[in-house]
DNA sequence: GGATCCGTTGTAGCT
DNA sequence: AAGCTACAACGGATC
């Protein structure tokens, strides 16, 4: 007898999720304790190391796991609030019976050292029978990233064309061509009891409940920051109106041709499925997702990688196969996907400029507003203001806004974030022609916007430009005095003129990056 | 081994 | 409105 503590990690949700599922059939688990962790070196030990935002949607989607697990269960989830492997060691000493552990793989760097001393720990002499322990993969990605990079013939993908080679070679393709990916797992029908031992308090361990976790954090957020509701059944709801119901929406989606100034009734609905909350955080599973897809792929003519949303899945998949098997992924030194570029010495003013949304670029300003508000922003958004950031026009440090998107987004990744932020600031040797700029003033004639219709995003997010004329709205400072009296908004005291020439510093940077490349 | 091709999603200006 | 061409011109893979 013994028991089975189901440790949460980067999967908040019952469907598809391997520990859940094996700790409940597992014939010796005579009680199943799900627990989280809110590990410090994560959240932060004030809870102040990611965005309130961030720390919003993971209560979220905290709670609704809890309650989900209390429909099927005599208690719902233990949260401990500490160091993972001392919890586990207090946990084990505590615990009536002996302790198995049921978790998921996870591939970053903190993560594999603390899967790493609890194995340790596990296996460690002082009980006289070893405790199973195990860490299942595959969970938070499509493959087992272990086994992908241990492949005797593995060779790091730097393109789309390299990872479906690669990602054919794993998983083979049934007769239709499609990547034989398993069917995600069921909910449990039951949980075994929750141990009664760890039901009384205190526990010789730091817990804290989801109402202290609230109390701690500055709330309310206005309710318009909170459009994105964290949860493992908001996940699948999103996923069935995005994805699952839209079968010609899937099979004609073409990520560059998605609008990022959001063009729906809902100034904030995203035009893509807006699901990469709910994959970040696990609340949905990615093996869910892509088997959706394949549905519809099934039903009728199909786009293909890399615009597809199968290719757009691809690229997260390549970028956690690079972000374990690249040293140093998230480094400057030591990482062989990243050129030395000299950025020079950081520009406070540019830096808060830009995280501020006060650039005077309207494009860019309303991206990062939005990304401060609501925790979210369009990918091509992303593209344009990392790139403006970086080799565009403010020529600071890539590592930088990193660490703005790290903090504040919701989706935040840590593999795929410094994936982006190496690609787009052109220091990856992914095919990335340095000199591919992207417009921060992208007009009326560009296709990202066709006729006036940005412009409503813009006034939505900076309402100084409320009454601009949409001819002017990418560049209110090139509107006459007479328009900018009328429009109620005085470029250089309402609304800041742009901080850089956008042709001249994009001319510059080029020289410069040139000059670093050849270096 | 020099030429050529191509790269997740570019931009500007024309028809 | 969508599609074409020119722009500028890297670096790795392929021929």
């Amino acid at each position: 007898m013994k028991t089975s503590v189901v440790w949460f990690r980067k999967c908040l949700r019952l469907h598809d999720n391997p520990a859940l599922l094996e700790a409940c059939k597992d014939k010796d688990s005579q009680s199943v304790l799900p627990l989280f962790i809110l590990d410090p070196a994560v959240v932060g030990s004030e809870l102040d190391k990611i965005s309130p935002n961030r720390m919003r949607f993971l209560i979220e989607c905290l709670s609704d796991l809890d309650s989900q697990l209390q429909a099927l269960q005599n208690h719902g989830l233990l949260i401990a609030f500490g160091n993972p492997s001392e919890i586990f060691k207090e946990i084990k000493k505590y615990s009536e019976y002996p302790i198995g552990l049921f978790s998921d793989y996870c591939s970053e760097p903190h993560g594999l050292q603390v899967t790493q001393s609890i194995q340790a720990l596990f296996s460690g002499t002082d009980s006289s029978s070893p405790t199973p322990v195990e860490f299942f993969p595959a969970v938070h990605t499509l493959t087992d990233l272990e086994s992908v990079i241990s492949a005797p013939n593995f060779k790091q993908p730097k393109s789309m064309k390299d990872a479906v080679k690669l990602f054919t070679e794993y998983f083979g393709l049934d007769e239709h061509g499609f990547y034989r990916v398993p069917d995600p797992l069921p909910v449990p029908s039951a949980i075994p009891s929750f141990p009664k031992e760890f039901s009384s308090h205190p526990l010789p361990f730091p817990t804290i409940s989801i109402p202290e976790i609230r109390t701690r954090i500055p709330f309310p957020t206005p309710e318009h920051e909170c459009y994105f509701i964290g949860g493992e059944t908001v996940a699948l709801r999103r996923l069935k109106e995005k994805v699952s119901s839209r079968p010609e929406f899937v099979n004609q989606f073409r990520k560059p041709k998605t609008c990022s100034t959001n063009q729906s009734q809902d100034p904030q609905e995203p035009s893509t499925t807006g699901l990469s909350p709910y994959l970040s955080t696990g609340c949905l599973s990615v093996r869910q997702l892509w088997k959706e897809c394949e549905k519809c792929h099934r039903k009728d003519d199909f786009t293909k990688p890399p615009e597809s949303l199968h290719g757009q899945l691809l690229f997260r998949e390549m970028f956690y196969v690079l972000s374990r098997s690249v040293e140093n992924w998230d480094q400057v030194n030591g990482n062989s996907m990243c050129k030395k570029i000299d950025w020079g010495e950081l520009d406070e003013n540019k830096l808060s400029a830009w995280e501020k949304g006060m650039t005077g670029f309207p494009y860019i300003d309303a991206m990062m507003r939005q990304l401060e508000a609501t925790g979210w922003m369009h990918h091509l958004g992303r593209h344009a203001v990392s790139c403006f950031l970086t080799r565009g026009q403010l020529w600071q440090h890539w590592k930088h806004g990193r660490d703005v998107f790290e903090a504040k987004l919701l989706d935040s990744d840590w593999a795929l974030n410094n994936a982006n932020w190496l690609w787009l600031s052109g220091v990856a040797p992914f095919s990335m022609p340095y000199f591919r700029l992207y417009n921060p003033c992208p007009d009326a004639k560009s296709s990202l916007n066709a006729e006036t219709k940005s412009a409503s995003f813009i006034k939505f997010w900076i309402p100084e430009l409320k009454d601009f004329p949409p001819k002017y709205i990418f560049e209110p400072h090139l509107a006459p005095e007479s328009v900018q009296i009328s429009s109620n908004c005085l470029i250089g005291k309402d609304y800041p003129r742009p901080i850089v020439d956008r042709k001249e510093s994009a001319r510059e940077n080029l020289g410069n990056f040139k000059k670093s490349l050849a270096a």
